[in-house]
DNA sequence: CCTTTGGATTGGAGCGCTTCAACACTTTAT
DNA sequence: ATAAAGTGTTGAAGCGCTCCAATCCAAAGG
């Protein structure tokens, strides 16, 4: 900055005026200045910017797995809805594994941003309570596993359970009454789902025959859940997995034991990732607006940042059965 | 800063050094200086200790799409291998768009970072010329469109011509002569994928046959491409695909079309991302190292920032043919 | 007892930028 | 003519940290 300065006969200053677009510059020093920099290959130095300046305009996202493409897309969602917002992001990815997550989010809080999305994180209120001081923090999840309550924490959810009842509603009417759900484990958004499911069950007069087992939220959680239960004297004739990924195991798994789809079993999903429309799957699935609960997180982290909001928003988005062809009557 | 050294009575240097774990410190200063820390709450700030440092400790990496599967992975690779060398990662997603990863290759620099790594970017040479001369840079490529000739610049591909002859050196065997080849458009590996299909074409004695038409690189590119080919007199009787997304694309318009697969047509993806795995699609693929590509990047870069190795490699890596079951011999 | 040694600690300069108050120079009002 | 009000420009302080040289202190050596 002191070469531009210099070769462009000013002050250091002045550079820095020019270099942020200040309107009181004369047109041609403005020029000299930006020669001079073009010259010299200048580009300024954001970690010293930040540091006088006192801000980073960049918000910090921790994001749950990013090879599962539903987080990808409302990573996607955060990204477009920030750039319009003059705002870069940092993405990390925890894959999966708490400590990572926590981590993590040290990691982003020591760099400064100025906000935090996490995105289907598995950090709970106890983790955040301390961070939620220092930086607006946003959620997004599927649904809440423990709700978090901070003045500092908004939160963008899909109601899991109003995701998860309709699978059953959609189910029973078909004829199926033993309908299993494999669940998502320690993950985030499992409880909640797994509750919708439960109700659906007592709502359909299916209670008694509610079972959940054990997955996780890839493909191979599901394999040994599927080879327990095919074992079983009376298999289920329907399954509801945790989300789209471990839907695609399962369907994998039936096709291993000859168990023809929706013919021999009924599968659905959660997500509707682009997955789940290939028409060789075309799995029945719970949509989640994806893009949309992205822009919302942002859009929830300017309120706080642009115009000083500070009581906390709870945004609860509808989910929606996307019914496609792998759901249909059970087995006679 | 300040704070936790009057609280625990010493001075700001020493707690710097506590906190970068100097071990010329005593142990009693240590445990003052760390709970002092602690019950202030203290977090270094991330931007002014780079700022004194002068290094960040960061590699950036600007991918072409993360919602591809595939790119994904790689950095999910590079990821790993940064973390076990004590660096950080900042991801920039160029969300296929030239101009876009041009500024967030601008970005990156001007964050300081120590090495960048290009995951299937489409920037060439040109754009690179400048930036190569700053911060050591890896490109990490199926195959690279234009060859990068810089000595700040390290490759690490897969051989895209040698991963596309196969797909044809399998599919002439079965007796496939009109083997159609979909192509990746102005994407960077497009051009070399193409010339291997092309070269596997003529060895094979179906130099005449050879037919290329433009797709892109997610499902929907495909539609026009299939739609046209299908509405010919003579269709081909096999499909190679620039990428998997591509291929499951094709895949969906031939069930559309109630084209069978393998049975009426047969199809070739590349990459082998899971889509391809799953049984369902079950899609002969060419496979790519994916965290081995992703993993040799951040060596490359390691050698030059720890090593001072200042003359470019280039890896090439040997991409191997999966056939599944989306591939047999042409309809009679 | 004084000197030497070496480990522990500290003051202060400096990293590259922004920003504010002060300044110099023009223009307009009086 | 002088004062007032703008414009442009600049010097210098400060952002939160690191790190070097200097200092301090206690133990060891003479």
């Amino acid at each position: 900055m002191e070469d531009v300065a210099e070769r462009a006969g000013v002050s250091r200053a002045l550079v820095s005026l020019v270099i942020n677009g200040s309107p009181k510059v004369s047109e041609q020093k403005r020029r000299r200045v930006r020669e001079a920099a073009r010259a010299l290959g200048y580009r300024p130095n954001l970690m010293a910017r930040s540091l006088a300046q006192q801000r980073t305009r960049i918000i910090g996202v921790l994001v749950n797995d990013l090879r599962n493409p539903f987080f990808a897309e409302v990573v996607e969602g955060i990204e477009m809805a920030a750039e319009s917002g003059e705002f870069g992001i940092v993405v990390l990815n925890g894959r999966r594994d708490r400590g990572r997550e926590l981590t993590a989010v040290e990691t982003l809080v020591q760099l400064q941003v100025e906000g935090l999305a996490l995105v289907g994180a598995q950090l709970d209120g106890d983790d955040l309570d301390e961070i939620t001081d220092i930086v607006p923090t946003v959620v997004v999840a599927s649904d809440l596993g423990r709700p978090v309550d901070h003045s500092g924490v908004d939160t963008i959810v899909t109601d899991g359970r109003r995701g998860a009842e309709p699978v059953v509603e959609h189910l029973a009417p078909l004829g199926h009454e033993r309908i299993l759900h494999i669940d998502g484990a320690g993950n985030a958004s499992a409880a909640e789902r797994r509750q919708g499911y439960r109700r659906g069950m007592e709502a359909a007069g299916l209670g008694e025959l509610a079972d959940v087992r054990t997955g996780g939220d890839d493909e191979a959680a599901a394999f040994a859940a599927i080879d327990e239960i095919l074992a079983e004297p009376a298999p289920p004739t329907a399954v509801f997995a945790f989300n789209d990924l471990l839907a695609a195991g399962v369907l994998d798994r039936l096709d291993d034991a000859g168990v023809p789809v929706p013919g021999g079993m009924s599968l659905v999903g959660f997500d509707n990732t682009f997955i789940a429309a290939l028409h060789h799957l075309a799995l029945t699935t719970v949509n989640q607006p994806r893009l949309t609960m992205g822009r919302m997180a942002v859009d929830a982290l300017l309120e706080r940042l642009n115009d000083g909001r500070d009581e906390p928003v709870r945004h609860t988005l509808e989910p929606e059965l996307v019914v496609r062809g792998t759901t249909g009557p059970p087995p006679p």
